[in-house]
DNA sequence: TCGATGTTAGTTCTGCCAAT
DNA sequence: ATTGGCAGAACTAACATCGA
């Protein structure tokens, strides 16, 4: 659908959004209008920033919407009863209080207090979560102001207990940890194929080399690929420094005589 | 508490294309 | 013809939430 001539309003999406808002979850229309973006041709990325979604939820959302349905536009983890209204916290000697600016706690009889800014998660993580196991918040004081649910804040104050804040509150995520397709046998038979084709003077493309790695693993890597690897192996260069260093080492008497 | 599901952060892979 | 930057897809693993 082309809808570069569509003359799109501001002032008529706020007046709009604002009334669907009366029918509709805030979460829920986002998750729709990212949809509908992303179907008329818009860039992930200027999706993700007009719904005020991270990328990488954008990126879920579309690929469960396309797999599951109309069903999928809702986050299917949320219960379709009402919450459950919570009781009042009842009153301790230290207030902890999360704003825009970050987190505040007040303790004393002075009204001596501690600022944690927004960005020190962590700090704040730590501090609330010694406090709850020190019995001065409660679970859903804590959990309310780290802006997690309960069982996982549960979870997080048992780890800190019995581990330092590295290993209990540390985000430990790495990515991908292994290669999927070019693994130590795709690496071997392309440091040979380079390192011999640069001594005897042959093609050493990435075209080349993804064909002969290919051809001797059944890898079906591709050129960009094999360049991807011979750059962050740092081979770039040898194609160059190799064939002078095997004619210096051919003049050098060897270490046995 | 646990399994299912969604989110997030990171790496690897690949097509496209400008630069060399 | 070949390389390498860029963007986005594919993938992995940890984190987080939810309901039973």
């Amino acid at each position: 659908m082309d809808c570069r001539q569509v003359t799109f309003s501001p002032e008529k999406s706020r007046e709009r959004t604002h009334k669907a808002l009366q029918v509709f979850p805030r979460k829920l229309l986002m998750r729709v209008l990212a949809f509908a973006l992303h179907l008329l041709g818009a860039n992930r990325k200027e999706v993700a920033a007009l719904v005020e979604m991270p990328e990488e939820s954008v990126k879920t959302l579309l690929r469960v919407v396309l797999r599951d349905g109309f069903s999928a536009l809702r986050d299917r983890r949320l219960s379709a009863t009402p919450p459950i209204a919570v009781a009042p916290p009842s009153p301790t000697q230290i207030i902890v209080s999360h704003g825009h600016e970050g987190w505040i706690v007040e303790f004393g009889t002075q009204g001596e207090t501690l600022n944690i800014p927004a960005t020190h998660r962590i700090q704040a993580r730590t501090v609330v979560l010694s406090l709850l196991n020190a019995g001065a918040l409660t679970l859903s004081q804590s959990a309310s102001v780290l802006g997690i649910c309960d069982a996982h804040c549960r979870e997080l104050a048992r780890k800190l207990a019995s581990h330092d804040v590295a290993d209990a509150l540390v985000d430990k995520r790495e990515g991908q940890k292994q290669d999927f397709r070019v693994g130590p046998e795709q690496k071997a038979e392309l440091i040979q194929q380079l390192a011999a084709r640069a001594i005897t003077g042959h093609d050493t493309s990435s075209e080349v080399l993804a064909e002969q790695v290919n051809e001797q693993t059944e890898a079906g890597v591709s050129a960009r690929t094999i360049r991807w690897h011979i750059r962050h192996l740092g081979l770039s260069d040898i194609r160059q420094s190799l064939p002078q260093l095997v004619e210096t080492l051919k003049k050098t008497p060897t270490d046995r005589g």
